[in-house]
DNA sequence: TATAATTAGTTACATTTAAAACTATTGCTA
DNA sequence: TAGCAATAGTTTTAAATGTAACTAATTATA
């Protein structure tokens, strides 16, 4: 079987990646000015409570220049806020402020809305299926990819 | 269950798609001084024969400007041919050229060996199911949330 | 058929991005 | 423990990107 661009993985994710992205996105950005890598880092401090820039970077795949400038963006913002490591000046432990915890409340909610309003054309089982695929395909890709 | 973005939709294929363009692109950057763009827009049209500037934004979505750029930078290079649409001047056709085509050829063979690599954690009902769930993703995503 | 509206594609401009260089701090090792 | 390597995070710089404005051509309409 010859190579064919249709079905090839990266090109296929992408193609679903931009299209979906295009559709939700813009519910964050009207509604309270966030770029998407603020909303991303946002989410992950309402979910995973206290970690550094650097945890954050590695844990939602994005450059460390990313980060530091979307994380500086919320700080200025009052929707996080920033404690030194005490036993590590270098970094720093970022957590979601009250504000902030505001504003993600009401986005998580339209995001559930979304995801579900996504994922309804397909039934249960393929929905398990999905996550189990996507779940192998992301490890394999990590074991025997990354540097 | 309330929202995990874990399991959100962007969120993973994002992730998913990060991590596995981060181990592709390398491949034609390298070997052929190509960006992202101008290897899809290649491959592109090595598949589909003569299409517009339009037609191949539109199809593997990219933005109007940046298939500009791209096709501008690839036809530089001699890796394309531009042929004007005697019936609407505004419009050009743009098709691979020989030279295009032997480094096509090279990348097609190794694009094919990274996709079946990365889908070998994958059993070949699986395979199956990922595709169909893709496109039923897809499918659902551009009928109900496209403009 | 003249004029307005639309479309394909390019260019100018402002923003966003990543690579590289940098600061500050900690860990390693000789 | 002195000095060198490594790390977290920021800033500088250059490149890539999208928005908006533009050109040139076509289509619609009055």
């Amino acid at each position: 079987m010859p190579f064919n661009l249709k079905y090839f993985l990266p090109y296929r994710l992408r193609i679903l990646y931009v299209t979906i992205t295009h559709t939700f996105s813009p519910i964050y950005i009207k509604q309270f000015d966030l770029t998407p890598s603020e909303w991303r880092i946002l989410a992950s401090l309402a979910q995973f409570g206290q970690v550094t820039a650097k945890t954050l970077g590695t844990h939602s795949r994005m450059h460390k220049t990313k980060v530091s400038r979307a994380v500086c963006q919320l700080n200025k913002r009052g929707l996080i806020t920033k404690i030194p490591n005490e036993n590590d000046l270098r970094e720093t432990f970022l957590e979601i402020s009250d504000k902030g915890s505001i504003i993600y409340e009401k986005l998580a909610l339209q995001a559930e809305e979304f995801d579900n309003q996504m994922m309804s054309c397909l039934n249960k089982q393929e929905q398990q299926q999905f996550t189990e695929i996507i779940d192998k395909l992301q490890q394999h890709a990590e074991t025997n990819f990354t540097e």
